[in-house]
DNA sequence: TATTCCGATAGTGAC
DNA sequence: GTCACTATCGGAATGAG
């Protein structure tokens, strides 16, 4: 996992067309003279647009799949890696400080609704393989780029640097898991101990991480998102941004196989979007005032990188 | 009638408060966890407002009195003109080329609403001889504005000006009435003619006045509008500026008195103010899109002031 | 149906 | 619940030594 910062202003142009005849009226009460007096619009309507015929709407929805068809042509800023069965890319649109998509390369699920595909087992069992790996991956990286503002993170390295006793710093929880990839390759400091029966154990980094789909997926191809949990990100701009990574809405890989009466099968009508925002890390609820929560965010977020 | 153009951008400073603890839940379900959880907000919250202590509200509503008060402290660009019943000021923010306000200084009808204002007959007299009187010189102030783009102000002053035949301009209609104050204080071209049995009449400037008061005030003052049916104006921002004018919600004066069961008087919610933008001049209807509206506006002004 | 600022909401277009 | 753009809609403040 290489650098990410995929920021890139798409430029878009736009040409204004004035002058227009009828407009749907939304709550139409024209007089029928109206259109008979209506010599201005120079009257083009727009070929009534024939539905189904829309490149650009195929286009973007199925934007995943060239990833899944060209993995060697990206950089690595994008994809991440890639082997027989899966691509892993940053999001170009990230909504947290690291969020990556697992995008499974089988065609035979690629295009099913999640809910549908992960009813395989025997792919649902590689798929969760998958994001384990991931998630480790995910976790190392969002250490990288936080690692030197935790005090977690800092009490180990204290002990490991000799720079601290065991006893300075406050013991965490037991040292147990060993995701602690530290590169601390000789340059420790001399007076490091032998028996250090309490060594701290370190940020429990893949604790932050979340892994899911979303229960109305918008892009086409099959994708996992696997994510740190902080909603720190200038691509995060708006309440279904938040909502569809914070309510049920984002259904946990773990929950897999769904069972058939799991609510959220059913509750797919804009229930969970239309939530109140509620910040993840204090449970403060922010209604609908989407601005108060980002701001709100960015100080949870300098505490919480920091922990 | 000096000078318009009251142009002038009011400067606001405000604060913005971060940090606020618990939202009116617009469709609240929140747990009760929530606000106990939430220790982030600084728990200001913003003094209950006590409702009935609002200065500004007040002032703000009440800004006309000024002008009646005091009308001769100022400029001409602002208060047209004054004399012991009525004060006659630019509307400060004109939503028209020119736009007007007719003050009675009545104590007794000035704080009243204008339908009740308006059913003392005497009263109701005065003000519609002033209202005629101010709309002569509304339109005299629209065609010094506008007639040197008119047509048939141009075919009036070629055959004064001795520059066009009595028959190259196309009549019009019969002249009649005589609101031209031109001052064509003796540039006339030599050849003049004496018979001029059809001279054109000239544009008829006052058939675009308006003259009316809204059915709801803003403010609290007595106020009679007299404006241009243009619509054209930068302070013409939204959708209630145009619809207030053009529809029923606008009351022309020579409706009054008005019938006990006069429909303008129940139909006082919102009703008028929701309707379609229809443009005033060619019917062309425009649904809520207000500045498709306005684009067009500015396009039948062109056309409308070389009539 | 005062103005102004700001933000939430809604529709569109994307070759 | 793609993004990006525009515009509509909606509430709150508007004061001041
Ligand atoms: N061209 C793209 N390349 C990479 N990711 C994308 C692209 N377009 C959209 N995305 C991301 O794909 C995800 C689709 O979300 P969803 O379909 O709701 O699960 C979003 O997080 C987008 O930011
Ligand atoms: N301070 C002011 N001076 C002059 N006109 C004003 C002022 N404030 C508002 N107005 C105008 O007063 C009119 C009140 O409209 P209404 O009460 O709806 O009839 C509007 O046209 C405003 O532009
Ligand atoms: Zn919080
Ligand atoms: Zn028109």
């Amino acid at each position: 996992m290489a650098d990410s910062d995929s920021e890139e202003g798409l430029t878009r142009e736009e040409m204004q067309q004035q002058e227009e005849v009828e407009p749907p009226p939304k709550r139409a009460k024209q007089d029928a003279f109206a259109k008979l007096m209506a010599p201005k619009p120079k009257s083009i309507p727009p070929p009534p647009k024939p539905p189904g015929s829309r490149p650009h709407l195929f286009k973007n929805r199925m934007a995943l799949g060239a990833y899944i068809a060209n993995p060697e042509s990206y950089p690595a800023s994008v994809v991440i890696y890639h082997n027989a069965d899966f691509v892993v890319i940053h999001d170009k649109f990230p909504k947290a400080t690291v969020h990556t998509l697992l995008l499974p390369r089988s065609p035979r699920h690629s295009l099913l609704h999640p809910f549908e595909a992960l009813e395989d087992e025997q792919f649902l069992g590689k798929v969760k393989a998958e994001v384990e790996k991931l998630k480790v991956l995910v976790a190392g990286e969002l250490q990288r780029r936080l690692g030197a503002f935790s005090r977690a993170d800092a009490s180990r390295e204290a002990v490991l640097n000799g720079e601290a006793d065991v006893l300075e710093g406050k013991v965490d929880e037991a040292t147990e898991d060993g995701q602690d990839q530290d590169q601390d390759h000789g340059k420790g400091k001399s007076n490091r101990r032998n028996k250090e029966p309490a060594l701290p154990s370190g940020r429990d980094w893949a604790a932050e991480i979340k892994c899911g789909v979303h229960a109305v997926p918008s892009m086409g191809h099959l994708h996992i998102h696997v994510l740190s949990r902080d909603m720190h990100s200038p691509a995060m701009k708006h309440r279904k941004h938040y909502n569809s990574f914070n309510t049920p809405f984002l259904v946990d890989v773990a929950d897999f196989p769904l069972e058939s009466s799991d609510f959220r099968r059913s509750s797919k009508d804009e229930g969970f979007m239309r939530r109140d925002l509620v910040c993840w890390r204090c449970g403060a609820n922010f209604g609908n005032r989407f601005k108060e929560l980002k701001d709100h965010l960015e100080r949870e977020f300098e505490e919480w990188k920091r922990e």
